[in-house]
RNA sequence: GCGGGUGUAGCUCAAUGGUAGAGCAGAAGCCUUCCAAGCUUAUGACGGGGGUUCGAUUCCCCUCACCCGCUCCA
């Protein structure tokens, strides 16, 4: 049973410090959020296992990371100036606001008024100057997608990496866009962090790695924990696409507040490669590009076969990390009653994404041999480099399994006086998801954990 | 941005035109035995600013943030 409300997420985040709300202590910043000690570890989780699944696991992907602040021609060339600054109209009758190109025969398309303001400019990008001079020479904008920074390094990494069509650059990193209304905790923020595949195809073979691409990224997902009937694939109408999108699925994910989008994969044809490229004319593109004298380099591989240089299309699986965070946190939230008027909660995240792997406990924290042997045995499974490994000293055997269960902690190991009194040296080991313990010889540790994480 | 709602310790809730009280959590300590036990101690809040008033957490205005709807789409 999935968290139902997001009010239970967002107290638990902050009570177990996963996520909180930036500036809070200067009351807030709308639409921004900082990752806490625990949420910081999740979110990177979620990324090595996308990494992992894109970069590392295949053999047809190179990884980049570029920078945020870029020349202003990228997003101008890549067509965000023009479409990012949505003009957008308000009715005087109903307060209701609009964009500009919703409004159909002059009409408020809520309450059917025709008095309505001209249509006014709302720019979704961030603007900013870059150097100490402060003037309209030189604005450029933070990146509102990560994409555009793998399709105008495409040529460098094609010429380092010798790769042929079809190849992908993966990449992970923040976005900015300036939402008309940040809502929904960390569904919709100004600041947000992508993790986007440019995956580069031939020309006419991009309908199928479309679908492709769909399928095993729904396959990911479940991998991470979310399940397929909690999910919907929503393919996007014709006349709603992104300029550069000729078609797009969404994967969906049930969220507290709906069904909402947690990845769009978008078919992005030859647009931006089009649009970026020099010699336009030669190539034939099948989009509508903006006429370009500024690139200084082809952005097009050489077909062996048809001796021809072609300006490969592109399949865009785009995700939001801060969405996927929001998405296994729902999912993994659980309440369950242990009878008797208890009741814990438990955060019953794959193993692979839980903030810490294992807490040691000590079952009575004023014996100072069990503590020392806490902390020896702390010591030596930071060594296996599994991930993080808490020290918890509560006192309290019940109340640290029930901080862990909260926080998704897979195993907590226990040592008690049978640990100190006995040989040979044992532990307990209690799992998060079935409250079952099992002595283990503490020499048996490092291969009973390495085994237990290995799997998945 | 518009319309509606909310804002008192980390959480849940209380009281009051005379500057706030509790439970739980968190911290320190006591306790030899496994799922939020008990005892002791210390700590902790009226989102922010302005006004009215002798005095504002309480009344008024502004602002900030969050929630619901419109809109947005990773």
């Amino acid at each position: 049973m999935p968290a139902t409300t997001m009010d239970q997420l967002v107290a638990l985040c902050k009570r177990r410090g996963f996520i909180f709300q930036n500036a809070d202590i200067y009351g807030g910043m709308q639409g921004v959020y900082d990752y806490g000690p625990l949420g910081v570890e999740l979110k990177n989780n979620v990324k090595a296992a996308w990494w992992r699944a894109m970069v590392y696991e295949r053999d047809d992907i190179e990884g980049l990371d570029a920078a945020i602040l870029t020349n202003r021609k990228v997003l101008h060339y890549s067509g965000h100036e023009d479409t990012f600054s949505d003009p957008m109209t308000d009715c005087r009758k109903c307060k209701g606001r609009f964009r500009a190109d919703h409004i159909k025969d002059g009409k408020c398309p809520n309450c059917g008024s025709t008095d309505l303001t001209e249509p006014r400019p709302f720019n979704l990008m961030f603007k900013t100057t870059v150097g100490p001079v402060d003037n309209a020479e030189n604005i450029t904008y933070l990146r509102p997608e990560t994409a555009q920074a793998i399709f105008t390094q495409f040529k460098n990494v094609v010429d380092s990496t010798s790769r042929k069509l079809p190849f992908g650059i993966a990449q992970i990193g923040k976005s900015f866009r300036n939402e008309i209304t940040p809502r929904n905790f960390i569904f919709r923020v100004r600041e947000f962090e992508q993790a986007e595949l440019e995956y580069f195809v031939e020309p006419g073979d991009d309908e199928k790695w479309h679908e492709y691409w769909k399928e095993e990224r729904i396959r990911w997902w479940e991998e991470q924990g979310l399940p397929r009937e909690h999910m919907n694939i929503y393919t996007t109408p014709k006349d709603d696409l992104a300029h550069y999108a000729k078609a797009c699925y969404d994967i969906e994910y049930q969220f507290p507040h709906g069904m909402e989008e947690l990845e769009g994969i978008a078919n992005r044809t030859d647009y931006d490669l089009g649009n970026h490229t020099k010699a336009q004319e030669e190539f034939g593109l099948s989009a509508k590009v903006h006429a370009n004298p500024e690139s200084t380099q082809k952005l097009a591989i050489l077909n062996d076969e048809k001796k021809k240089w072609e300006v490969p299309f592109v399949i865009e699986p785009s995700m939001g990390i801060d969405r996927a965070v929001l998405a296994l946190l729902t999912e993994a939230y659980t309440e369950e009653d242990l009878g008797g008027g208890n009741s814990r909660i438990v955060l019953k995240l794959k193993k692979h994404l839980a903030p810490i792997k294992v807490a040691v406990i000590p079952l009575k924290k004023n014996n100072e041999q069990i503590m020392n042997k806490c902390h020896e045995i702390k010591q030596n499974l930071l060594k296996l480099g599994i991930g993080r490994v808490a020290l918890e000293n509560t006192g309290n055997i019940g109340k640290a399994y029930r901080r862990h269960d909260e926080v998704g902690t897979p195993l907590c190991i226990t040592v008690d006086f049978e640990t100190i009194e006995q040989q040979p040296e044992t532990v307990t080991i209690r799992d998060r998801d079935t409250m079952a313990q099992k002595r283990v010889k503490i020499a048996d540790l490092p291969n009973y954990l390495r085994e237990y994480f290995l799997q998945k």
